[in-house]
RNA sequence: GGUCCCAUCGUCUAGUGGCCUAGGACGCCGGCCUCUCACGCCGGAAACGCGGGUUCGAUUCCCGCUGGGACCA
């Protein structure tokens, strides 16, 4: 019986450096759970003093594509998870994948079967009808030497088994996550290790890879549970020492469905929260939560603090959902995760947000040089502003555009219920832009005491006015205060848009 | 079908036999603040899947069932 307790091995040389990877495929995109999964790994390497080791798995050559690797790459890099080796990739390392079967084959741990699929699939049919466990039988195992030699010659197809030892007893081992975890030799059936086109399978080029790699943690998705035993068997056949195994709970739907692009869409890309104005470290700590805790309550983690808070431990052994609601215009992802981005948008510092900011309002064309310079206060005064009520960095573009440009619209519905309220604001809004005219000193008291006083004259109720005007001057019905957001517009702007305002109304209501 | 894993509010979770009248967060509802909205503050509804044990006492330990997931086929 192989008991391997890694825990026990700790102490040994080879533990001396922690190295972990993230082993991704290049079929498609790096969704979010590829993502968490990274994660983990990046923070045990960084709390380890280890080393991070990215590897493509690139051996499906169908499916493997350029445009997905960079899309990787680009994702891990925008989420701040650098990589100290790599990328490796997989396919440049088939010789090593095939040395490994040879040297199974010379040392006995695994036989070359020439069963064919016809064959094999009748056995599984009969044993289905008999309501029988399929397993293979093992008929090419004990073939000799002469059958063997007969059946090369013929050059019949063959693929290559593992030899599962033939004994009572079980592979068992500590993973980090899920404990002790046992599988007898009798449940694992000699398994493929090679194709009959020549291709190794991905349970052996992994493990091979991983003792190439000199990887000490295998930190992976819990689909691997099920195939760690094997890998094991593999690894003692092999006389490498196993890594320690620590497997993640997976994320799924609402459906409790693993999470998939070709069904969810690009909610469960890294890519889409780049495009939706995400702050990365703000994903990776919504991230870092599903499915991990530390047990205390804290929920925002500065990278150093959840690196230091981190624990493989800490990781749930249930698979956690992923609250996102198809159709729901206010959550365009799940609503922990827009509100602890709004969180990070609030608390960040104004240097920090600045620098997200700018970049947003470049590529939205809305981007001043003197925001950097002589317009600095300012800009840094309008972000504090706006910055409490704002989800996402890309809303300093959209919702906050009447800060950043006079080519804002103004909302259907904010006109209705501000401007288009009561005919006489037409008037009174005139009136005002007159009165702030001629105002010596804008300031938040004056502009305060002109509409007072305005209210006042007209006998009317001073939220009539202002409401009015922070639509005429934003376009929006909600916002900061007025005066504020007054002061942030200036003098100018201000009376030029409370004229535009009312030749909206007026031309409207012909 | 076989094997393995899992199971606390709608969601993420705390909880390792008495501190639990089950705590926090998001979301939801109500209130305060108020020129709107947001922030902030206060309050509310909301969960231990079911059945057996073990125990003086189970959310917590054991067994079964149910449910979910993964892997293999």
């Amino acid at each position: 019986m192989i008991i391997f307790l890694p825990d026990s091995l700790k102490k040994g040389t080879y533990m001396d450096q922690v190295r972990v990877r993230f082993a991704p495929s290049p079929t498609g995109y790096l969704h979010i759970g590829g993502a968490r999964t990274a994660l983990y790994n990046w923070l045990y390497a960084r709390k380890h003093k280890g080393r991070f080791i990215l590897r493509i798995e690139d051996t499906d050559t169908e499916r493997s594509t350029e445009e997905s690797i960079r899309e990787i790459l680009s994702g891990l890099t925008w989420l701040g998870l650098d990589w100290d080796e790599g990328p490796f990739f997989q396919s440049e390392r088939i010789g090593n994948h095939l040395d490994a079967v040879q040297k199974l084959l010379e040392t006995g741990h695994a036989y070359k079967c020439f069963c064919t699929r016809e064959e094999l699939d009748a056995k599984r049919k009969t044993a289905q009808k008999e309501k029988q466990d399929y397993k293979y039988d093992g008929t090419c195992r004990n073939l000799s030497p002469d059958e063997i030699s007969i059946r090369e010659q013929n050059a019949s197809p063959c693929v290559v088994r593992f030899k599962t030892p033939d004994e009572d007893g079980s592979v068992v081992f500590q993973d980090r996550v899920y404990g002790l975890i046992e599988k007898k030799y009798v449940d694992i059936e000699d398994f493929v290790v090679l194709r009959s086109d020549g291709k190794p399978l991905y349970l052996l080029s992994s493990a091979v890879d991983d003792k190439t790699d000199k990887i000490t943690h295998v930190i992976r998705g819990q689909d691997g549970l099920g195939n760690t035993p094997k890998q094991i068997l593999i690894y003692n056949a092999l006389g490498y020492a196993p890594p320690v195994f620590a497997h993640v709970s997976l994320t799924l739907d609402t459906k409790k469905a693993k999470i998939s692009k070709r069904k969810h869409g690009e909610v469960v890309t890294v890519a889409y929260y780049k495009e939706k104005g995400f702050i990365p470290w703000a994903l990776c700590n919504f991230l870092a939560l599903l499915g991990w805790s530390n047990s205390d309550d804290r929920e925002f983690f500065s990278r150093e603090e959840l690196i230091e808070a981190f624990s493989l431990e800490g990781i749930a052994r249930h698979n956690s959902v992923f609250n996102y609601q198809p159709g729901d215009p206010k959550n365009f992802t799940d609503p922990k995760a827009i509100s602890m981005n709004a969180r990070y948008i609030s608390m960040l510092s104004i240097d920090e947000l600045a620098g997200l900011v700018r970049e947003e309002l470049r590529s939205a064309d809305l981007w001043d040089d003197a925001y950097c310079g002589e317009k600095k206060q300012w800009f840094e005064n309008t972000l504090e502003l706006i910055r409490t009520r704002l989800h996402t960095i890309r809303d300093f573009s959209s919702k906050g555009r009447p800060y950043f440009s006079d080519d804002f619209t103004y909302e259907e519905n904010a006109v209705k219920k501000n401007l288009k309220k009561d005919q006489n604001l037409k008037q009174y809004l005139t009136t005002l832009a007159d009165c702030f005219e001629k105002l010596d000193t804008f300031d938040l008291h004056s502009t305060e005491n002109a509409i007072r006083d305005l209210c006042e004259n007209l006998g009317v109720k001073p939220g009539l006015i202002i409401n009015a005007v922070r639509t005429a001057v934003t376009g929006q019905s909600a916002g900061p205060g007025l005066f504020e957001i007054l002061m942030a517009m200036g003098k100018d702007k201000t009376v030029d848009r409370l004229k535009k305002a009312v030749d909206l109304i007026s031309n409207e209501q012909v």
